[in-house]
RNA sequence: CGGGGUGUGGCGCAGUUGGUAGCGCAUCUGGUUUGGGACCAGAGGGUCGCAAGUUCGAGUCUUGUCACCCCGACCA
């Protein structure tokens, strides 16, 4: 079992990379570039399933499934997407092994090829817009609102545990409209539901904006972004909603007869939000200590810890935490009990903050005698001896807190490395300093091409929310007019 | 795909001028412990990434090869 996590200060990616496999979230498989997620680590990410499902669906999305093999053919219709996806897809070529005739195992049968090849889904945009093809014909079947959750595989050249591995997990969205305006105000609705999640789910405070064209997804005409800041002062980009146009609707001929019998092509979108978010969690939130996770999403939100040296003792402390443990529950918080008798409780404590429980409650010989418990704080790492009779409520008001605190910690350490910036020489300084910098930008591919180049920093967006932005100035690089700033950070 | 690095019990590492492999953690057994990662005693576990070569003898030297990690380019 492992015993400390580096210090962040050293090496922030070792640091992020201990902290997930101790706290049990995940570990590196077998498969070069993919990773196992462990019991701990899923049951993290099922708590966001199940709450962005729960959001979705309230604006009316529905959920459905499309296959994870998709016809070479399909990529071939949109050119600027399947650019964007060209360089890393795995490809299936045969569906059959067979015995090694000169007895090595089993090799791929040479009679087994495939007439045409099936890459493995990077995104679903062309098998899902294929099979809408057969889904809209009147104005009546639309919008479609549909989403998945899935696995896609990118054969990525470097990966990194959560934040960039081979295989993911994700939900994809994919809607179809009548209008621009609808699919437009699709899009910016979906990213204001992930900004909603990040920030009250996640407590990660995120900048909304636009992506410069630069940044855009492959095949969209606007990308909006949920961009975090990282404890190193990095950006992560949390979330996407994009606008597609008509772009996948006329390479996939996807038409609809509108109310005058005219026949139109429809209108898109797509969203998703990945695994990655876990990443993002880690690097907000952990501290040296390990995991700090926000209330709403901790899979285990009070442990309790028996301290005991006699049966008599250990009976008597249980009888008072299966009581609490059915009072906390009654509240809407899930308990766990750590009664395994082969660990003493300093080893637990360390073990549970290193899994980021947000609250521990010691009983030992001492409470029992004076009728209280200790409460630990994971994000402050603070204790209280509190009464225990009543200290569901206590917990119950504390765990709101909790979440709030953490949140305001996150947006307190982002306000603290934003800043306005005006002055190339200072750009370049600061921005290895691991700050977002708000600076005029001249809307040009060319100047955000030049600024990559001499510093690795990117546009992670034009933002709409969080930031004021909106101001005459000149551009930090190029020195031509600019209405307004955006934001230029270092990013994963 | 370019630059750098590492491969030795489950994990982390040591191994000198070549002499037949060791330490910490973990595991198992017994005992004492239990309010912040316990201690003592004992035990099990490795054809040193793989393949050739040099040598009486290779973890160590030579060549080849494979894998993984880090830094770039690319991305959710």
């Amino acid at each position: 079992m492992a015993k400390e996590v580096t210090s962040r200060a050293e090496n922030y990616s070792q640091w992020y990379n201990d902290l997930a496999l101790k706290a049990d979230l995940a570990e590196q498989s077998a498969v070069r570039g993919c990773m196992v997620i462990k019991p701990y680590g899923y049951a993290i990410w099922e708590k966001m399933q199940s709450i962005l499902d729960g959001m979705f669906k309230k604006t009316g999305v529905q959920n459905a499934y499309f296959p994870l093999f998709i016809p070479k053919s399909f990529f071939s219709r949109e050119a600027e997407h399947v650019a964007g996806f060209a360089k890393e897809c795995a490809v299936v070529t045969h569906h059959r092994l067979k015995n090694d005739p000169d007895g090595n195992g089993v090799i791929v049968d040479p009679d087994a090829r495939l007439e045409e090849e099936l890459i493995v889904r990077p995104t679903s945009e062309t098998i899902i817009w294929s099979t809408y093809k057969n889904w809209v014909k009147s104005w009546r079947d639309l919008p479609i609102l549909c989403n998945q959750w899935c696995n896609v595989v990118r054969w990525e050249m470097r990966t990194r545990l959560f934040l960039r591995t081979a295989e993911f997990l994700w939900q994809e969205g994919h809607t179809a409209h009548a209008t621009a305006e609808e699919a437009e105000q699709e899009a910016f609705r979906m990213v204001n539901v992930y900004a909603d999640f990040a920030r009250n789910v996640m407590a990660l405070p995120v900048i909304i904006g636009h992506k410069s064209p630069n940044e855009r997804f492959a095949g969209a005409l606007d990308t909006l972004t949920i961009e975090a800041m990282m404890q190193d002062g990095k950006a992560l980009q949390a979330g996407t909603s994009h606008f597609l146009g008509q772009n996948f609707a006329k390479s996939f001929d996807v038409q609809y007869t509108d109310k005058e019998g005219k026949q139109q092509y429809v209108w898109a979108t797509s969203w998703g939000v990945s695994t990655r978010l876990m990443g993002a969690l880690i690097m907000a939130h952990g501290d040296d200590n390990g995991l700090v996770l926000p209330p709403a999403l901790a899979p285990i939100q009070v442990v309790m810890v028996p301290i005991f040296k006699t049966d008599e003792e250990h009976a008597a402390i249980m009888e008072k935490f299966d009581s609490l443990k059915s009072a906390l529950e009654a509240l809407g918080h899930s308990v766990k009990i750590d009664d395994r008798d082969t660990l003493r409780p300093g080893f637990k404590f360390a073990e549970w903050e290193l899994k980021g429980v947000p609250v521990r409650i010691a009983l030992g010989a001492r409470d029992l005698a004076s009728g209280t418990v200790e409460v630990s704080r994971r994000d402050t790492l603070t204790k209280e001896t509190v009464a225990l009779e009543g200290v569901e409520q206590y917990i119950h008001t504390l765990m709101d807190a909790i979440q709030k605190n953490i949140y305001e910690k996150a947006l307190a350490f982002r306000t603290a490395n934003i800043q306005k910036c005006d002055s190339w020489e200072e750009f370049k300084t600061e921005i290895q300093n691991g700050k977002f910098l708000l600076c005029h930008w001249d809307g040009t591919v060319e100047t955000e091409q030049k600024i990559k180049d001499e510093t690795k920093a990117t546009i992670r967006c034009i933002p709409i929310d969080s930031v004021v932005c909106e101001e005459e100035g000149k551009d930090i690089y190029s020195g031509k007019p600019s209405h307004r700033r955006v934001v230029f950070a270092i990013s994963y």
